[in-house]
RNA sequence: GCUCCAGUAGCUCAGGGGAUAGAGCACCGGUUUCCUAAACCGGGUGUCGCAGGUUCGAAUCCUGCCUGGAGCGCCA
């Protein structure tokens, strides 16, 4: 991998992707504004930044500018504005020709051998022609997922799973060295929970008679696990404590968990516990730390806390706890970071993990987390900044809710599914993949921008799994492997190719595929994975028209083009099959 | 009450200063001597939540409001 980015940083001959046409072409334009000025043509102003964008119609050309934001700067006519670019700009090999439409468009349209000829590199280059050079020699870190082991992934979980997921595959598809992080905490109180709730349904399994209460784990599988226990151990458990059946549970759920997430793709590959933030002493140090820094202080109340807050906590009686002061960096209000019975908050470790994050010296360390966690990012951040830190290389994606719902006919309405973990209704990962397809679970919960909440219809992905979208991409790579299956049966081969031939059908599919650098290059600055998703049936829906209209045995070149090019099912984590 | 996200076709959602606002689903009609028809071709009258504002130009930016969701614990 290494070895190919090399070849594609190093190498001039063939510097191609439309993203970078449109920074060939914002050179060429502000070379003719300025040409244009030096001459007198165009008065003297600051050239502003040119955005060379493809336009909305075929028609349109390829690529195109709105000189009409020049207007108010030049004192002069769009249009006319238009025409002196075009006329002052230098010939570019790619160009076919430029076209100028009213109010003040430039349209460039792309040399149609121009493109043809990309076909042989992309061919030659194979998985490697979108290898993006942003990343090279650089490390991200993506941390998702990152559930405490106290049950099954649901699909709440999944989302944010794929989400990060696709990330770092983007991340590795723009170079970057990926590192994939599950961060989790097997010490609190829901984790005693966990395991005084096992105890009892073991207890119950071997015949005693216990009260089980409602806020203890409801759900069935903790049974499951209890009955497995009582199988292989028979009664011989009786007089554990709660401790043994926390750490039973938690390596049962752990187990759970990554089964869950290996079956639709996805593996990480360090699981970091907070408690060994314990262990080294790194919590206490970070609090020292802060404390140097001048940004803790110990009181019953923080500083900035109003009446009735004071008075609210004169009434609970607290002794004085440690705060953060974390308003002097722009919080609305202070943070407990050790409560006043000497236990930290989720604050101080939170601060002490990422703080060892980016000591680990990541160029970017992404992190995916649920809208809940909002606050608690900010006042990490604001954490970071009081141990001294530059906190730059975080970038949180936050991922909006999702609700899995199920049409109501009787009340003609969606209801949401349960979702409760200790209520022990929800639906799972699990049950997902059973419904639908690994790959169907992953593309519904990546087609759709991670800061919209999303309804899941459960109903619907199962019902119409056979006029989803994900077979929809996923059939036209199987046509491209049938077509090479045939060719090959026939002993047809693409040697000597005459790419001149191609027309005009296989010269649009070849600009939509090579719109795929771009499409990595604004997703991975933009953190936007999901935008990977659309484009994958973007440009499957370019691909099925043409598969039906240009028969291969008329034309070489397709099946190359279409074998180099749908490598985005490999990028989106959904398998490519041969057959379906 | 304060902060953040969302409101776009019947439904689920893209687009987020530029040309005639898109896709999937659903619905209707047509297409198969030949690489898989899970496909293709044709069929869209949308107050882009509401009202102002900025601009040559606003679904997009600003302000206010309405609706839905999330956050605002010495919870985890």
């Amino acid at each position: 991998m290494l070895e190919s980015v090399a070849v594609y940083t190093t190498s001039n001959t063939r510097r191609y992707s439309l993203k970078q046409l449109n920074q060939e072409l914002e050179k060429a334009i502000s070379a003719a504004l300025l040409s244009a000025q030096a001459d007198g043509r165009l008065p003297t102003f600051d050239v502003p930044a040119i955005p060379v964008s493809p336009p909305k119609r075929a028609d349109q050309g390829d690529l195109s500018y709105p000189a009409m934001g020049l207007a108010r700067l030049a004192r002069k006519n769009p249009l006319d504005i238009a025409r002196l670019i075009v006329d002052s700009m230098n010939s570019l090999d790619f160009i076919d020709h430029i076209d100028i439409a009213p109010p003040g468009f430039i349209n460039f349209t792309i040399a149609a051998d121009y493109l043809k000829r990309q076909v042989d590199t992309i061919i030659a280059e194979g998985d490697n022609f979108f290898r993006l050079s942003i990343g090279a020699g650089k490390t991200a870190q993506v941390e998702f997922v990152s559930a405490n082991p106290s049950g099954p992934i649901t699909i709440g979980h999944t989302r944010g799973a794929v989400v990060g997921d696709a990330m770092a595959r983007l991340l590795e598809a723009a170079g970057y060295q990926v590192q994939r992080e599950y961060y989790y905490n097997n010490a609190g109180n829901q984790m005693v929970i966990l395991g005084k709730s096992l105890m009892l349904r073991y207890l119950q399994q071997i015949g005693d008679d216990v009260d089980y209460p409602a806020d203890y784990y409801q759900g069935e599988y903790l049974v499951d696990v209890a009955a497995q226990l009582a199988d292989e151990n028979g009664d011989s458990l009786r007089a554990r404590d709660w401790a043994y059946f926390k750490d039973a549970a938690e390596s049962q759920m752990f187990q759970w968990i990554n089964r869950s997430l290996a079956s639709i793709d996805i593996k990480h590959d360090e699981f970091f516990n907070e408690t060994s933030l314990f262990e080294c002493g790194r919590i206490w140090r970070t609090l020292e730390l802060m404390r140097e820094n001048g940004h803790v202080y110990e009181a019953t109340h923080w500083e900035g806390a109003d009446a009735v807050e004071v008075a609210d906590v004169a009434a609970k009686g607290y002794e004085p706890a440690t705060w953060f002061h974390s308003s002097a960096f722009g919080d609305e209000k202070d943070r407990v970071m050790v409560k006043s019975d000497g236990a930290p908050t989720y604050t101080l470790p939170d601060i002490a993990y990422h703080c060892d994050k980016l000591e680990r010296g990541f160029d970017i360390a992404v992190n995916v987390l649920g809208t809940d966690h909002f606050s608690q990012a900010q006042v990490v951040k604001y954490g970071l900044q009081a141990l001294g830190m530059d906190p730059a290389p975080i970038h949180v994606i936050f991922v909006q809710m999702v609700r899995a719902v199920r049409w109501n006919q009787a009340r003609g309405e969606y209801e949401a599914v349960k979702q409760s973990k200790r209520a022990g209704d929800f639906d799972t990962l699990d049950d997902l993949v059973e419904m639908t397809s690994a790959d169907a679970v992953r593309y519904h919960m990546l087609a759709r921008s991670p800061n919209s909440q999303l309804d899941f219809d459960v109903d619907q992905v199962v019902k119409q799994s056979n006029e989803n979208p994900v077979y929809y991409i996923q059939n036209a790579y199987v046509r491209c492997a049938g077509i090479f299956r045939e060719a090959d049966e026939r002993g047809f081969s693409d040697k000597d190719a005459d790419l001149s031939l191609l027309g005009a059908d296989e010269l649009c599919f070849i600009r939509k595929a090579l719109e795929l650098g771009n499409v990595i290059e604004q997703a991975v600055l933009n953190y936007e994975p999901h935008k990977i998703a659309f484009y994958a049936h973007e440009l499957a829906s370019v691909f099925h028209p043409i598969y039906d209209r240009v028969r291969v045995l008329h034309s070489e070149a397709p099946p190359d083009v279409a074998k180099a090019r749908l490598r985005f099912l490999q990028l989106m984590g959904m398998s490519a099959p041969e057959r379906m």
